[in-house]
DNA sequence: ATCGATTGCGCAATCA
DNA sequence: ATGATTGCGCAATCGA
């Protein structure tokens, strides 16, 4: 029974349409994995960008604590020229979650 | 002149040290791409990390702008109160790089 | 059935 | 000589 039509597996190294095949392939394979390193640079930007934004955020949070106490400062001082019964700036301003500093 | 003996770069597939050679490179190939895998996995990580660290620290500063203000209200309102001279907030704390406010 | 995209794998060149 | 990287091709599989 050797029928000389498809003889299942045996990839015709050189057949015409299987080179076809194999060529667009290739190609797909390589745009792929240009994808994949683009990708890939372009995380790493990420992390750079991300980084430094960080630190912008960090230096914008030392300084509005360091007003903070200094407002601080002042209005207690301001009180206490004028007044006497300053108010508890605990219970005004440290709702939240921060706790930067512990006078009274 | 065909020399048995070597015959350049035919390398025969199966060659005992050949294939030693082989399987061991193979091996490295493996992980080499393992570690890569692993990197881009840790890459994304930290990404991931930086934008939730972003967010907490975006959080923080609304927060200490808020008390800001309200301190600088209070501040505002106690020298009114019991003065004239309310001292210049602008220039006391400096607007160095942020710009909450506008009253004056 | 088709076709590009993705992925695991092996080979060879090159780096270190 | 040896392990690590890298470009490339093959084949299986995925996804539309």
């Amino acid at each position: 029974m050797p029928s000389k039509k498809k003889n299942a597996k045996v990839v015709d190294e050189f057949d015409e349409d299987y080179r076809k095949k194999r060529e667009r392939n290739n190609q797909a394979v390589k745009k792929s994995r240009e994808k994949t390193k683009m990708n890939t640079i372009e995380t790493h930007r990420k992390v750079e960008n991300l980084r430094v934004e960080n630190r912008v955020l960090e230096n914008e949070i030392t300084n509005l604590k360091k007003k903070l106490k200094l407002l601080k400062e002042l209005f207690i001082a301001q009180a206490k020229a004028k007044n006497n019964n300053a108010p508890n700036l605990k219970e005004i301003l440290g709702s939240s979650d921060e706790s930067e500093d512990e006078d009274d």
